[in-house]
RNA sequence: GGCCCCGUAGCUCAGUUGGAUAGAGCGGUCGCCUCCUAAGCGAUAGGCCACAGGUUCGAAUCCUGUCGGGGCCGCCA
C-alpha cells in the first residue's frame, strides 16, 4: 500500500520536474507514515518540506505543484489536501483498504513474510550458558529475545541460524568435576570442606547422588586426574542435556550445538591467534600475548595466552568469531546478558582486526530480571547456588505466559517478572487478552458452522457489506502488519510485535463487543466473518513469532 | 575515576527512526451480560516527557552538561 502510493508521488514529482514546475531535480527519501490523528488522513509525507530548502520555495507551493501533479490515482484515494505547514494527506478509499482481506486470505500463514531480508544469511546465537548449572530466569530472557529475533528475521525473508556455543572448555569444566567428586565424597561418609569456589547448587549433590547410586564407590580409589575427567564428563553432559530439555519446554530450539572444544581440537584457536600476530596486532608484555584492542577502540588491550601458557576465554572467541563469518553468515548477532557489555567493543575489535566491517556483528544486550513474587523482589545469587531456575518458572507460570512477558519490554530496559501476575487468569494479565481474541474468533466459527455457515472464499464477498467504522479500522491495521515485522526486524526488537498484538486486540475486542458478527442478514454475516478471520490469521501469525500459542478455545 | 542502559500519567511501560493537540495497560471512579466466551467493552480523572543549554521550519526523539536509578570494569569463564 505504502509502496504504491510513493510510486504515484514519485511519478508526480518527475512530471514536475519535466515540466519545471520545479526545478532541483532531486527526488528525495519520500517519508511516508500514517499520522496520529485520524483527520491527517491515512498517509502523510513530509516531501514538500524535505524540499524546502533545495527548491528555496515555500512548502506550501511544492506541495501544490506535486498534488496538481498527482492525478487521480486510478480510485486509490478519495481525497489528497495539504495541511499543517505543508504535509500532503491522503484519504485512501475503502475498497483499497479492504483489498488488504483478500491478501491475507490468499497468503494464509505466510502473510507477514517479506522479502527484506532476502538472500541474506544471518546467525544468532544466544543463551549460551556454561553448562555448569540449569538455566535460570536471566537465561530465559535472553532465550525468548534470541528465539524471537530469530523468527523475526526468518520472517523477513532472511535466512537465519539459531546456535548455542558451548563453553565446554577450560578450568570451569574442572571446576565442575572438583565439586562433583567431593560431593560423592561426602555421600561416601568423608568429612569434606567444601571449597568457595566450587558450584554451590542443590544440584551438585544431586548429580552425585546419581552416580553414587549407579557406580557405588567404585570411583573412590580412581587416581585424581582420572575421577576429576569422569565427573566433569558426566556431569558436563547431563546438566547440558537438562539445559536442551528445559529449552525444548520453553519452545526454544537450536539448529546447531557449537562445542568451544572443538575450536581447540581442530587448532582453530591457534590459527585465529596467528592470524592477529601475523597482521601484526599483538605484543609480548608480562611472559603474555596481547591483542592491541585499543587500536579499534577498545579502552585496555586484551591478553589472548596467560604468562602461563594457557589461551584465555577471549582467544576462543576470537577463533569462535572468525570462524563463524567463513561459514558465510553476512550478519552475526550475539544476545548477550547486559553485564557483558564491556566486551562489546574487544569484539568489534576482532572484527576489524580480521578486515570485517564491525557492523556485520551485531550484539544485542539484554538487560536484568527482576522476579517479584507479592511485590518484592526474589533474591538471588549464582553464586551461592540460590536461584530460581526457568525451569521453575515455565511450570508455575506456563510457557506461553513466561515468554510473552519476557518479551513485553525492550531488551535494553530492565524488566520486572511478576510471577503472580503471570499467573493470573484475569484482564490485569496481557497474555490471555491476546490469545482471547484468537479464542473469540475461533468461537464464532463454530458458531457459524452449526449455522450451516461456513468461512467465506477468496473474492466471494461484498466488501460494501463492511460498513462500519471499527471495520476500516481493523482492516488499516491489519494492513500494518508486514511493516510491524519489518521494523522488528531491522531494529532486532520483538517487543514492537507484542505491542501490535495487544493494538490488534484491543481493537478487535471492541469491535466484538460492539455488535454481532453473525446477524440475520446472510451477506453481511460472511462479509464480518470473513474480517474476523483475517484479524485471527494475523494474531495467529503474530503469536507464532514470539513463541506463544494461539488456542482456539480458552 | 572510566564505560553501558534507563529516567514519559499514582504503578509498569510504548512512542512508527525529527513531524501536527503525547499514547496503552494496570490501579481509581462511574456504567454495560434476554445477545457469537464478561479472561470482554464503554466513559472519566490523571503530564513542566528528570533538569539546563544547543542544533532547525519543527525535539520526548539528535548533541553537550548536570542530577537520580541500575549494571560492568581479571593474565576468571
Amino acid at each position: 500500500m505504502k509502496q504504491r502510493l510513493r510510486q504515484y508521488i514519485e511519478k508526480a514529482l518527475q512530471a514536475c520536474f519535466d515540466q519545471e514546475e520545479l526545478h532541483s531535480g532531486i527526488v528525495p527519501d519520500i517519508g511516508l507514515e500514517v499520522p496520529a490523528r485520524a483527520e491527517h488522513g491515512d498517509f502523510s509525507t513530509n516531501v514538500a518540506m524535505a524540499m524546502a530548502r533545495e527548491e528555496k520555495k515555500a512548502p506550501r507551493k511544492i506541495a501544490e505543484a506535486i498534488v496538481a501533479a498527482l492525478g487521480e490515482g486510478e480510485g486509490m484515494w478519495s481525497r489528497v489536501e495539504i495541511a499543517g505547514p505543508g504535509f500532503i494527506n491522503f484519504y485512501l478509499t475503502p475498497r483499497c483498504w479492504f483489498g488488504v482481506l483478500d491478501e491475507i486470505v490468499r497468503q494464509g500463514e505466510l502473510f507477514g513474510r517479506t522479502r527484506t531480508g532476502t538472500g541474506r544469511k544471518v546467525q544468532v546465537e544466544f543463551v549460551s550458558a556454561n553448562p555448569t548449572g540449569p538455566l535460570h530466569i536471566g537465561h530465559g530472557r535472553g532465550a525468548a529475545t534470541g528465539d524471537a529475533v530469530a523468527s523475526v528475521l526468518d520472517a523477513a525473508g532472511y535466512e537465519v541460524q539459531r546456535e548455542y556455543y558451548l563453553n565446554d572448555a577450560g578450568n570451569q569444566m574442572l571446576t565442575l568435576g572438583r565439586s562433583l567428586l567431593l560431593r560423592y565424597r561426602e555421600l561416601l561418609g568423608e568429612t569434606v570442606d567444601f571449597p568457595t569456589d566450587c558450584y554451590q547448587g542443590v544440584y551438585i549433590i544431586d548429580l552425585a547422588r546419581e552416580v553414587f547410586e549407579r557406580e557405588g564407590d567404585r570411583l573412590r580409589d580412581l587416581p585424581e586426574d582420572e575421577a576429576l575427567r569422569y565427573f566433569a564428563e558426566y556431569g558436563g553432559g547431563k546438566i547440558r542435556d537438562g539445559i536442551e530439555d528445559d529449552l525444548a519446554a520453553f519452545g526454544v530450539n537450536f539448529d546447531n550445538w557449537y562445542s568451544e572444544q572443538s575450536l581447540y581440537d581442530r587448532q582453530e584457536v591457534e590459527r585465529g591467534i596467528a592470524l592477529l600476530k601475523e597482521r601484526g596486532l599483538t605484543f609480548e608484555k608480562d611472559g603474555a600475548l596481547w591483542f592491541r584492542t585499543t587500536d579499534y577502540g577498545d579502552d585496555k588491550d586484551r591478553v589472548l595466552v596467560r604468562s602461563n601458557g594457557a589461551t584465555t576465554y577471549f582467544a576462543s572467541d576470537v577463533a569462535y568469531h572468525k570462524e563463524k563469518f567463513e561459514r558465510g553468515f553476512d550478519t552475526v548477532i550475539d544476545v548477550w546478558g547486559a553485564d557483558h557489555h564491556g566486551y562489546v567493543p574487544r569484539m568489534k575489535a576482532v572484527l576489524a582486526g580480521l578486515d570485517r566491517n564491525p557492523e556485520d556483528l551485531q550484539i544485542i544486550l539484554v538487560q536484568l530480571v527482576n522476579l517479584l513474587r507479592g511485590g518484592q523482589q526474589v533474591a538471588m545469587s549464582t553464586r551461592s547456588g540460590e536461584f530460581v531456575t526457568l525451569r521453575e518458572v515455565i511450570d508455575e507460570v506456563g510457557r506461553d505466559a513466561c515468554r510473552f512477558f519476557f518479551l513485553m519490554r525492550r531488551s535494553d530496559s530492565q524488566l520486572d517478572f511478576d510471577l503472580d501476575l503471570a499467573k493470573k487468569q484475569s484482564n490485569e494479565n496481557p497474555v490471555y487478552y491476546v490469545q482471547y481474541a484468537h479464542a473469540r474468533v475461533c468461537s464464532i466459527n463454530r458458531n457459524a458452522e452449526e449455522q450451516g455457515m461456513s468461512i467465506p472464499e477468496l473474492g466471494k464477498i461484498d466488501f460494501d457489506c463492511l460498513t462500519l467504522e471499527d471495520e476500516l479500522t481493523l482492516a488499516k491495521l491489519l494492513s500494518r502488519y508486514p511493516q510491524v515485522v519489518d521494523g522488528a526486524a531491522e531494529n532486532f526488537e520483538p517487543h514492537r510485535i507484542v505491542f501490535y498484538l495487544q493494538e490488534l486486540a484491543a481493537r478487535f475486542h471492541s469491535y466484538y463487543n460492539k455488535g454481532r458478527v453473525l446477524v440475520d442478514e446472510p451477506e453481511i454475516s460472511r462479509a464480518r466473518l470473513y474480517l474476523v478471520n483475517c484479524v485471527r490469521t494475523v494474531l495467529h501469525n503474530a503469536l507464532v513469532l514470539l513463541g506463544v500459542s494461539a488456542p482456539e478455545r480458552m
